[in-house]
DNA sequence: GTGAAGGGCCAC
DNA sequence: AAACGTGGCCCTTCAC
């Protein structure tokens, strides 16, 4: 693929080529970088091309006029990037997004990722990659070669293969994207893409701002976790002795305690009958009766803190910042839900000894927003159920209301134990739950389950019908869709009962939880676009919540803003319940 | 040595 | 040894 461009060194011919591009209705957009993270290196070329012209633009040509993030020289490009018109198009365009904004200081318009599309057209199935030459092969039947993608950007001067690298990955976007139209077109997929692509700034923005932790209290948070965990393992190691077979003749007697094989031989040596698997739920039943289980499981508790959540989060803090700016994946799951890594925040432990080591630098605060109930209402809006609908517009207590259906009660006759049962019950069908699971979870007889969830639907019929048409229609149509149209294309084999009971629950399920998803994305489009120019900057999201920081003087606009936007968000979706919206302002991120 | 797989467990 | 959905991280085990 021979493309042509040109090869932009000084601010005329950038003022000039910026003019030339800016009638272009799409704009194939690409960086090359020496590292992959903007904290740590630094921006080479910007790439822009209309599909016929392409501009290569050298950065390290602009340095001799100051910071790249405020030089005048740089105006024509910024404008460029800015615009909502021309379409910037990019493959990942998060990258190229976090890029430009930290180096140039420009927060791109009109985003299109053709990495976004590409995934949703592929639809959760994994049958094809979606790297740029993965999907230019699959959609052009264009062979791209990727070889000096790796290759050092730094250098004073750039061979020629570099540029014409660069040139032809930004000009065959614009092709690229035309393509993709046709089939996002085709399955449907439009709305759901304009989601996503409008979520792509507010995410760039999010990973650079990144989260604030308190070093310092991790750290002695840790030591504790780290000194029980030494104790319970040292206790562990002397309770099992008895239970090690004799290793040599020096008679140590010590085993890997994170090894379940040593540790479930140890317990068996000692005659305490083991369960096929040495998983928790399997093991607190034995607590009881066994110290040396209760041993493992405080043992187990303390390894998985000082692991997981140990010394390795702390190696995350970038030196630059202070903070830690974790990796989010806009479409992190089938669903529509993001993943987050490098560390996954939203992983961390509930209790306020982990959450209170995130939190508001000096002179900000924290504001702390989650939808309440938001799977429920989207079930009651997706099935239309009047009762369950009922429920949530009396704005009684859900659950204690679900419990006076069930068990045949007045609302206010409703014990505890009843209404956990109910609350149970309400998050179980969203997953899908069977009556066997449901007896093992609730000690119930599996009878006496059954008839709970016998009752249950009953009790909220139209919900019943909604979640049995699921089942019953994946069986032929093997997909599943959420209200802003994502598709999750989904495998079974007729002839295997537990693939069939994977994909049906998996049919309920994937609508209700995605279209959570598609709230959380508009929420977070609505969010940005309103604290643009104010103090406040998103920090983390953990699927139903949004976390934002801010200085303490607009803390309270800011929670209203925040608010407002979830709010707003959620009610484009459901239109038949209330949707609930809880905030907090903090100096801590607990609640 | 390195990496995949599987167990176990944290979040929503 | 979960027939309750979605992730990621740490650890051991085992194959190359």
């Amino acid at each position: 693929m021979e493309v042509q461009f040109q090869f932009i060194t000084d601010p005329e011919a950038l003022e000039k080529a910026c003019e030339e591009m800016s009638d272009a209705a799409d704009l194939g957009f690409d960086v090359e970088t020496t590292e992959l993270d903007p904290y740590k290196g630094d921006l080479r070329l910007v790439q822009l091309s209309d599909g016929r012209r392409t501009k290569v633009i050298d950065l390290y040509a602009f340095r001799k006029f100051g910071g790249l993030a405020t030089q005048t020289e740089l105006a024509p490009l910024r404008k460029l990037l800015a615009a909502e018109r021309p379409k910037k198009i990019a493959h990942n365009a998060k990258f190229d997004a976090k890029w430009t904004r930290h180096h140039l200081g420009v927060e791109t318009g009109g985003l299109y990722d053709t990495y976004l599309a590409s995934v949703l057209i592929g639809a959760g199935t994994g049958e094809r990659r979606h790297g740029l030459a993965d999907v230019v092969q699959f959609f052009l039947q264009k062979t791209l070669d990727k070889t000096e993608q790796v290759s050092d950007w730094g250098a004073e001067d750039l061979t020629q293969a570099q540029a014409e690298y660069a040139a032809r990955d930004a000009a065959v976007m614009p092709e690229l994207k035309a393509k993709m139209e046709e089939r996002i077109a085709a399955d449907g997929l439009r709305d759901v893409l304009k989601l996503e692509n409008e979520c792509v700034m507010p995410v760039a923005e999010m990973e650079l701002n990144g989260f604030f932790l308190d070093a310092e209290r991790w750290r002695q948070q840790l030591a504790v976790k780290e000194a029980e965990q030494a104790a319970a393992g040292k206790e562990l190691q002397s309770m099992l002795a008895a239970g090690v077979a004799q290793a040599s003749l020096f008679g140590t007697t010590e085993i890997n305690l994170d090894s379940q094989q040593q540790v479930a031989a140890a317990l068996s040596g000692l005659g305490i009958p083991m369960p096929a698997s040495t998983s928790r739920w399997q093991l607190q039943p034995l607590a009881e009766k066994y110290p040396q289980i209760a041993k493992l499981l405080e043992y187990r508790a303390a390894a998985k803190a000082a692991g997981s959540f140990g010394e390795n989060i702390l190696e995350f803090i970038e030196p630059k910042t202070g903070r830690i700016h974790a990796d989010f994946r806009q479409i992190g799951a089938p669903t529509g839900r993001f993943s987050c890594s490098n560390p996954n925040l939203q992983q961390i432990p509930h209790e306020d000894v982990y959450r209170r080591c995130f939190r508001a630098e000096e002179g900000n605060k924290l504001v702390v927003a989650d939808y309440s109930q938001i799977e429920l209402r989207i079930l009651a809006e997706m099935s239309g159920d009047a009762a369950f609908i009922a429920a949530f517009e009396s704005g009684a207590d859900l659950h204690a209301a679900t419990a006076a259906r069930v068990f045949g009660v007045e609302p206010d006759a409703v014990t505890p134990d009843q209404r956990s049962f109910a609350k149970r019950l309400n998050f179980g069908v969203v997953y899908g739950i069977g009556a066997q699971r449901f007896a093992r979870m609730t000690g119930l007889s599996d009878r006496e389950a059954e008839n709970a969830l016998r009752r249950y639907f009953a009790s909220y019929p139209q919900m019943d019908e909604w979640l049995r048409v699921r089942s019953k229609e994946v069986i032929s149509s093997r997909a599943a869709r959420t209200m802003s149209g994502r598709l999750a294309k989904i495998e079974l084999d007729p002839a295997d009962r537990a693939s069939v009971g994977a994909a049906q629950r998996y049919a309920r399920n994937m609508p209700i939880q995605g279209t959570s998803a598609d709230i959380l994305k508009r929420a977070l489009r609505l969010l940005h676009d309103r604290i643009r120019e104010t103090s406040a900057r998103l920090v983390n999201i953990v699927h139903d919540e949004i976390v934002v920081e801010c200085a303490a003087a607009d803390a309270e606009t800011t929670r209203e803003i925040l608010v407002d936007a979830m709010t707003r968000a959620g009610e484009e979706f459901i239109k038949k319940v209330p949707i609930k919206v809880d905030a907090a302002i903090a100096d801590e991120w607990t609640k």
